[in-house]
DNA sequence: GTGAATCATCTTTTT
DNA sequence: GATGATTCAC
């Protein structure tokens, strides 16, 4: 435990209350975690047992790390910290009967919930194109976040659209049914209704954590605010640590609402602000200070900086990605000639897709680098083939992963079969794999293809018998048995094997022997549970703070994360903010916090770049420097170093100040919105949005193409149509 | 009926 | 540039 001298005053008013709900706004770098861990300390210490103080964060990779923390101190040891995923699949598991959920369930992912979004527009009887499985899931993912039923929903639709969903929405949840599975949000929801409806259920998880704590409170969305407010509910020993200001992830259906309004729910709540900041120097708070002082859906906060001032932020500006990425890698390789630690520098962007040139430049001058989710582990086809396999054994019901790997590898066993099986399994309702059984029953079947299928179920009903064994031993024998070792192995047409296919399930492998020595002890260990927690663990939770490399990531996963020196790219309008948000102002105020995020990890140095051109889709074309760079005051100037004279390049961004007269002042220059207007190359367009920004002023204008562009007024030509 | 090959489509962020 | 749907050759 940090001795109680070193913390401020505030920081020791939230870590020695006790008893009641808290709420703690702690700003970026406030000491917020140093809080919490002592908070929890110092309960154990005031006579609470450690099982009954309950953690919650954000991802599976803060579980752990807070986990490190708070065991390193002994007395510690067994307090309850994960995910709100992972505490709910633990909920359901003991409690899931009583709302008939059966304790094997399969957790289905993004796939998963695609193949059954689509039968259930199949069901519903509506066109696939109109009906688009990802368009689907968007909108019944946000309706289950808000805790709105298939029921509740069809009550209310009142249009056709809405009526439409409501009946895909309901036929969804019976696909889920049939398959025993649960998606995402249904961990939540259902745990969510268990707490709700049976008062039982409420009061021992109320009994057993007598203290809950829910960090980055301000991520959480209706239904995860249920559970919380359920499991304090007679106690109310709540203790919530957030900051408004950093929400990004309304998008998933988070409501800045639940921390704004704690205070609501809970009257008798003590409210603690933490707005000291130990982590950043001044010039880079000054930075993000401004920035976020353009939001006006928000509590206003001060950032006071605590060390000393640094250098200030730069700005690059460059030709193209390629040369950002190289002048980002030559920044990194001089911090690690002047000996910074990799490990204490980082690269943000808004995209995944943006790594790519940044891993060539590091490549290319031999810097260690770790992507913090690239092409996801589990995403992989050969890792999905060989879980399907294990969830097939788990769960027969699982549709999913029967489909996924009946014939894979290659067993003969077509579409057209397979269409057979279907009609025969939903006609007696029952699964696939139950219909394999009952195959002597099923007409128009080839005898080929009966064999087949009898003896790929034989192989299954095989390997259920090993269930009982350690899941690396089960898994090693599937992979082996199945013919996936096979398939992988045998070279294909060019003469290549696919070693790291292999090579990644022998590390599945060795993860899996790694959960079997964990959880050797625990009541519920087995395949059931490694399935269970595997589907919860995304790549983000790869990311080590502890090797020596420099780390890549997107900005929302930089999240709770700090570094020494941070650099982050793309900084152009359509990218940062990104052109889906740059519609409404709410998820333009979410850009800006994103960013915001990005420029508080900083704690010595920042630098942000953008480029003229960016290559996206395949085609290059002209950026606009993003509204973002204006408005946190940074200047964005020239990077003389890699700078291609192009005489094309008909200006220059560096010194704003010189080019402010390069157009005269005239109305010419003011937009409104609805406003008709015409671009030499897109045609006719209306105004969407005008941002007089003076020489900087954006223009959004949809054009009659359906694209919606930004348009930075002084590199465009638009001109008004009257 | 099966499996490979081509074509078309869409591409933000994540538990 | 990956994924799924469709086509095409066996």
């Amino acid at each position: 435990m940090v001795s109680l001298q070193s913390l401020t005053r505030s920081q020791l008013e939230a870590v020695l209350h006790k008893d009641g709900p808290l709420l703690v706004i702690a700003g970026p770098g406030s000491g917020k975690t140093r809080v919490i861990t002592n908070r929890i300390a110092a309960l154990v210490d005031s006579g609470v047992k450690a099982g009954c103080i309950c953690a919650i964060t954000f991802t599976n990779k803060a579980a752990e790390q807070m986990r490190y923390r708070v065991e390193s101190m002994a007395v510690c040891r067994g307090v309850h910290i994960s995910t709100f995923h992972s505490l709910c699949v633990r909920i359901l598991r003991q409690y899931g009967q009583l709302a008939g959920i059966n304790g094997n369930f399969s957790i289905y992912d993004e796939a998963d919930q695609r193949r059954c979004a689509k039968h259930a527009v199949e069901r519903a009887k509506l066109d696939g194109k109109q009906f688009a499985a990802a368009k689907v899931l968007e909108y019944i993912s946000k309706l289950k976040n808000d805790l709105v039923s298939p029921e509740d929903f069809a009550g209310s639709a009142d249009d056709y659209f809405r009526k439409c969903i409501a009946r895909i929405y309901s036929h969804y949840q019976a696909v889920l049914a049939e398959n025993n599975a649960l998606d995402f949000d249904d961990l939540l929801v259902k745990t969510a209704y268990l707490l709700r409806d049976h008062r039982m259920v409420m009061e021992e998880l109320n009994n057993r954590f007598r203290y809950l704590l829910v960090d980055e409170y301000q991520d959480t969305n209706h239904a995860q605010y249920q559970i919380a407010r359920g499991m304090s509910l007679l106690h109310g020993n709540i203790c919530v640590t957030g900051d408004p200001d950093q929400s990004i992830y309304a998008w998933r259906g988070a409501d800045i609402g639940n921390i704004l309004e704690f205070e609501l729910d809970w009257p008798n709540a003590k409210v603690v602000r933490l707005e000291e900041n130990f982590r950043s120097t001044p010039n880079i708070l000054g930075v993000a200070d401004k920035l976020i002082s353009f939001n006006t859906e928000r509590k206003i906060k001060k950032l006071v900086p605590v060390i000393q001032k640094g250098c200030d932020v730069e700005t690059g500006v460059f030709e193209d990605e390629q040369a950002e990425s190289e002048s980002v890698a030559d920044g990194i390789a001089n911090l690690l000639k002047n000996g910074t630690s990799p490990a204490e520098i980082a690269v943000f962007y808004r995209v995944n897709s943006m790594s790519r040139m940044l891993e060539e430049a590091l490549v290319l001058r031999q810097i260690p680098y770790q992507i913090v989710r690239g092409i996801e582990f589990y995403n992989r086809k050969e890792i999905k083939d060989l879980l399907a396999y294990l969830r097939l054994i788990a769960n027969p019901a699982d549709n999913g992963a029967f489909l996924r790997i009946v014939n894979e590898p290659a067993r003969g066993i077509g579409k057209i079969s397979l269409e057979r099986l279907e009609i025969f399994a939903s006609k007696h309702k029952m699964s696939l794999y139950s219909a394999v059984e009952k195959i002597d029953k099923i007409e128009n079947l080839g005898p080929a293809v009966r064999l087949k299928l009898r003896a790929f179920a034989a192989m299954i009903e095989k390997f259920k018998q090993m269930t009982k064994k350690p899941v690396a031993e089960l898994m090693e024998h599937v992979f082996q048995q199945s013919g996936l070792v096979d398939g992988l192995e045998r070279e294909d047409s060019q003469g290549h094997s696919k070693a790291s296919a292999v090579e990644n399930v022998e590390e599945l492998i060795s993860s899996a022997r790694k959960y079997d020595e964990l959880a050797k002890d625990t009541p519920q260990a087995g395949l059931v549970d490694y399935l269970q927690q595997i589907a919860l663990y995304s790549d983000t939770d790869a990311y080590d703070p502890s090797s020596p490399k420099v780390s890549l990531m997107t900005l929302h996963a930089a999240k709770g994360l700090e570094f020494d020196n941070v650099f982050i790219v793309g900084l152009e309008e359509g990218l940062l903010p990104h052109q889906r948000s740059a519609n409404d102002n709410r998820s333009l105020e979410e850009e800006r916090r994103l960013f915001f995020v990005g420029i508080t990890r900083a704690r010595k140095s920042l630098a942000v770049s953008m480029c003229r051109y960016r290559t996206i889709h395949g085609i290059s074309a002209r950026t606009i420097p993003s509204r973002f760079l204006f408005e946190a005051g940074l200047k964005v100037r020239d990077s003389e170093k890699r700078q291609v004279e192009n005489k094309i390049n008909d200006f220059k961004y560096d010194d704003a100040d010189s080019q402010i007269c390069e157009y005269d002042d005239s109305q010419e220059r003011l937009f409104v919105k609805n406003e008709l207007v015409s671009h030499q190359k897109f045609g006719l367009g209306r105004v969407q949005e005008f941002h007089n920004l003076g020489e900087n002023s954006i223009v959004v204008v949809r054009f009659i193409s359906g694209k919606t562009k930004p348009l930075m007024l002084k590199y465009t030509n638009l001109t008004k149509v009257r």
